[in-house]
DNA sequence: TACCTCCACGTTTTT
DNA sequence: CGTGGAGGTA
């Protein structure tokens, strides 16, 4: 009998779906499969219905089976999705994204991993401050060593599965971030907190030193189902393989040329590895698209096709080849953003739903241009990419607070609320606590508790020590929400804010912070009791056992859930409202979406592809896999817009057409207006600057032409001064940069 | 302590 | 051109 889940499957997909594994063969790891999916081609129905297959024949039991994500979103899309086809209950499944299954196992395993039983998960925010606090205290030089680079340098490292120690320090700057990196984890370690990419690290570390542990975990999972393999990274790829038994299968889904991670350590060499390590037989292409018409498709392709790196496939489609791409050439930025308007409005016009049409760009700074122009045409849009609902400041406050409340040796938490709303403890203050709290070698908070402060700090101090554990006290046993409201009120974040001119929002989000925890407590409550215990491990080793979670969750654990949820889970980056919106975004956060209309905007050298990325040794292919991406995200019409000037940093910038114009089949593009020449632009009050230099010959050359040179090729003349014979200009050059060149000597043409 | 001004900076960012 | 952080001043 076949599951009708089944059904309506293509045959490769089918052959994923249904490949055999377990225990059939002896080779240790057989039967693991890598699924190589094509943009649109089914990639997660396949994923889902894999895992539905694996349960309903038989060959795995939902709770034996690890299915992995990188987004909250996905995850739950996944869970969705099972559940449609299989009458279970996916509440207890090892389904969710790397860092939410590590947090799970952390919390499980708390004491193994040498964690505190309420530890906090710090995030980028927080992990920052924390260095730069860390920084401080080293005295540290911030302008030779600054902060965001210190954070970039430890996750690099916990990426790629290395503590302090085993960074081999080449020069002065890494013995420095080394230094730095040890004295943080120590710190961490003292306050009982995590970042991210610790998560992840700390789970290999225990899982690789607790021989028990980690055959208990083998034993369960025979069955590893990892999505959007092309970006997982060394650590992560390990962690995978910690888990993974001789009797284990692992089913990889991936697209290489999805992979647009690299800048955070993603790496395709893991597809390579995974072959090599898993002994797989055969990669599985799923290459039916079934998003995009031929045309798109064909773009896609031809374009992807120049990258030299590729485990390659080609996408097509059983669709027509639909519409050509259609190329505006605008003069200004301003220019191409009253286009985007203009067109956006006659989609509409056209029936196309606002929300089906996107627009993306590169770098997020592109999207203010593009937003001027949509609010004064009044066409409602909805910008990805801004502060997520966990982000707000409010929010981060209201969190320090519950975090002191569940462990009070979190030093970023106690920093951010001692004085807020204000209670006279001053900077002078808090250097008293912390000199006590470096001299001891305790948390602030430990420190704040002796007696030895003196004077005016004594007092203030000791009333916010009292602060905080009448609020622990009062809300002990009570219902999250409950406990939210208490400390939103008792804390003076409440009268702090009305009191704000600005404040009314800030409220609101607070008391959304109290929905929000009730919301959890309702989805959670199961989770909570239910699904922890299984994980007993009966082994010789010290391991809390079920009893710990038998029992109704403690007020301290649904608190602290509840915080790592909040970590873990910033929210949507910003709210669904207003469906009905045109969407503008970056492409990265565009991946995985689709469109029926799509816009990418600014096709120009130095922005897409990105100037800083051809530097960089695989730069310009992810630059290109980026476009691929971009392009795929298109179901029936795509437009590719550049501007020949552009505000960028304060000055204005002449680029020349992207490159990725001349990897597209000529073919398959309409350029739907002629080429604007600059001084009608002029002319129609557009910022063209007209060249300084004494025209004796009678060329018209001009800020912002476009020539031809004989030996650098296509560019745009930039800058130019002085005077006749000693006129000279300066041209950004497509493949060379830029140029100051003799206007008398150099043979340049007008384009 | 709060506000203001000045200066430096300016890819992408699932968790 | 805009923004955000740091530092100075009322």
């Amino acid at each position: 009998m076949t599951p009708a889940f089944l059904s309506g499957l293509n045959e490769p997909q089918l052959e994923a779906v249904t490949l055999p594994a377990g225990p059939i063969a002896r080779q240790a790891f057989s039967g693991s499969a890598l699924i190589l999916a094509g943009a649109g081609s089914g990639k997660t129905r396949v994923l889902t219905t894999r895992i539905a297959w694996l349960i309903q024949t038989g060959q795995a039991s939902p709770q034996g089976l690890l299915g992995v994500t990188f987004t909250n979103k996905a995850a739950k899309e996944m869970l969705l999705r099972i559940s449609a086809m299989l009458p279970i209950n996916t509440r207890g499944m090892w389904v969710g994204t790397f860092h939410g299954l590590c947090n799970r196992m952390l919390r499980a395993h708390y004491r193994e991993a040498g964690l505190p039983q309420l530890f906090q998960i710090l995030d980028v925010q927080d992990q920052l401050a924390l260095v730069k606090r860390l920084m401080k205290q080293m005295n540290i030089d911030d302008e030779r060593y600054p902060p965001r680079q210190a954070q970039w340098f430890i996750n690099a490292a916990k990426d790629e599965g290395k503590r302090a120690k085993a960074v081999e320090p080449h020069d002065e700057f890494t013995r420095r971030m080394t230094e730095i990196y040890a004295a943080y984890d120590t710190q961490c370690q003292r306050e009982g907190v995590v970042d991210f990419a610790e998560l992840l690290l700390r789970s290999c570390e225990m899982l690789t030193r607790n021989d028990p542990l980690r055959e208990h975990y083998q034993d369960r999972f025979r069955h590893l189902l990892v999505d959007e393999f092309q970006d997982t990274n060394r650590l992560q790829y390990q962690w995978l393989k910690l888990l993974s038994g001789r009797q284990s299968c692992m089913f990889a889904v991936g697209d290489d040329d999805q992979s647009i991670y690299g800048f955070r350590g993603a790496t395709t060499e893991n597809m390579r590895h995974f072959e090599r390590d898993f002994h797989v037989e055969k990669v599985i292409k799923l290459e039916q698209n079934y998003r995009s018409h031929g045309n798109i498709l064909d773009a896609a392709n031809a374009l992807i096709g120049h990258n030299q790196h590729r485990l390659g496939k080609n996408l097509w489609t059983s669709e027509g080849k639909g519409e050509p791409l259609r190329v505006y050439e605008a003069a200004t930025d301003l220019e191409e953003a009253a286009f985007v308007v203009e067109e956006v409005k006659a989609l509409r016009n056209e029936g196309v739903g606002l929300g089906d049409m996107a627009v993306l760009y590169r770098s997020n700074a592109q999207s203010r241009v593009l937003e001027h122009a949509l609010f004064n045409a009044s066409v409602s849009y909805r910008v990805y990419g801004g502060l997520r609902f966990f982000e707000r400041q409010e929010i981060k406050h209201a969190l320090a607070y519950l975090r002191l409340m569940a462990q009070s040796d979190d030093d970023g938490a106690l920093l951010r609320v001692i004085n807020f709303p204000t209670r006279g403890i001053g900077a002078r203050s808090i250097e008293q606590v912390q000199t006590v709290a470096s001299e001891r070698g305790i948390s602030l908070w430990a420190a704040a508790c002796l007696n030895t402060l003196s004077g005016k700090a004594a007092s203030s101090i000791g009333a916010f020590v009292t602060l905080i554990e009448k609020m622990r006290a009062a809300t002990q046993g009570l219902p999250l929400p409950e406990i939210i409201e208490h400390m939103i009120e008792h804390s003076g974040l409440r009268g702090y804010y009305q009191n704000e001119k600005e404040g009314a929002d800030r409220l609101e989000n607070l008391s959304e912070l109290v929905n929000a925890a009730a919301a959890f407590v309702t989805e959670n409550d199961v989770w909570l009791v239910g699904d922890i215990p299984e994980v007993q491990v009966d082994a010789p080793v010290a391991m809390q056992t079920s009893a710990d979670y038998e029992t109704s969750p403690r007020t301290d654990d649904v608190l602290a859930s509840f915080l790592a949820h909040a970590a873990l889970e910033a929210g949507d980056h910003q709210a669904e409202a207003g469906a009905e919106a045109l969407q503008l975004m970056t492409v990265h956060s565009a991946k995985g979406l689709e469109f029926h209309a799509v816009f990418i905007s600014g096709m120009e050298e130095g922005l897409f592809p990105h100037e800083n990325s051809i530097m960089e040794p695989d730069g310009l292919e992810e630059e290109r896999r980026l476009m691929y991406v971009a392009l795929t995200r298109a179901r029936r019409r795509l437009y590719l817009s550049l501007a020949q000037s552009r505000m960028l940093h304060g000055q204005t910038r002449y680029n020349v057409a992207s490159r990725f114009f001349h990897e597209i089949p000529e073919a398959l593009l309409r350029r739907i207006n002629a080429r604007p020449r600059y001084q009608e632009a002029r002319a129609r009050g557009n910022a063209v600057t007209p060249l300084s230099v004494d025209i004796a010959t009678g060329i018209p050359w001009r800020i912002g032409q476009s020539v031809i040179h004989a030996k650098f090729g296509t560019g745009v003349i930039v800058s130019a001064e002085g005077r006749g014979a000693e006129a000279r200009v300066q041209v950004n050059f497509r493949s060379d940069g830029l140029k100051w060149l003799m206007l008398d000597y150099a043979k340049l043409t007008p384009v």
